[in-house]
DNA sequence: GCTAACGGTAAGCCATTACTTACCAATAAA
DNA sequence: TTTATTGGTAAGTAATGGCTTACCGTTAGC
């Protein structure tokens, strides 16, 4: 049921960079808006996004907040891939059932 | 990189839900547009984004035409999934080296 | 205490996009 | 050869969403 989440927050560019910079090492969001081209309100609203889609979390240090990627955040999209490969696999033999019935 | 628009693609609930339906077995425009909650038209925008991802794949059938699966048009996803997953790896052991500067 | 740095939130703006109705081309059926 | 069915496209609209500037609370450092 996450993968919706997922999606649509892995579906902006630069959402999906911030993320993928996270995944090289955890980083502030001040980090993060200098090697991003948007402000850093920006990359703010956008780590909201991604952790509320469950893809990053945060430790407050001192005076900053460092952001990491939450390693299993992407569990329920791989779960959503692997049941589209075997139901792809199904779907494959419907239409074979399809082709039968119409001959 | 075809992760971009499959990511864009499946983002938006009801083309994915075309999507999903599809994987049951191929239909045609107007047979998804009866299961969904939009218009005609719609399902026919929806179906072009997926086709442009590289999703769905179409076969004319007389007069009509029969949207299918494209049973490998996730790989790429998977893919950016499994890159994701070791270096997120490396990533926690980033952090670890991290703790350990800062001690 | 005061000042600076860090970062979250609000308000407003603009671009994108998902949807509708209307229209048109192509094939099937009569 | 008409008439109906199927579906893609155009045009216009409304909503969504990403961005900026401005502002405020919190912590560090002097």
């Amino acid at each position: 049921m996450a993968y919706q989440e997922i999606f649509s927050a892995l579906a902006d560019p630069t959402r999906r960079h911030i993320f993928e910079a996270l995944r090289a090492e955890p980083q502030t969001v001040g980090e993060l808006a200098k090697s991003q081209p948007v402000s850093r309100p920006a990359v703010s609203q956008h780590l909201k996004v991604l952790q509320s889609a469950d893809l990053v979390t945060v430790e407050p240090k001192g005076n900053s907040r460092l952001y990491s990627i939450k390693r299993d955040g992407l569990n329920d999209l791989r779960r959503y891939l692997d049941s589209f490969w075997t139901d792809a696999l199904s779907a494959y033999g419907a239409e074979i059932e399809r082709q039968m019935k119409l001959n």
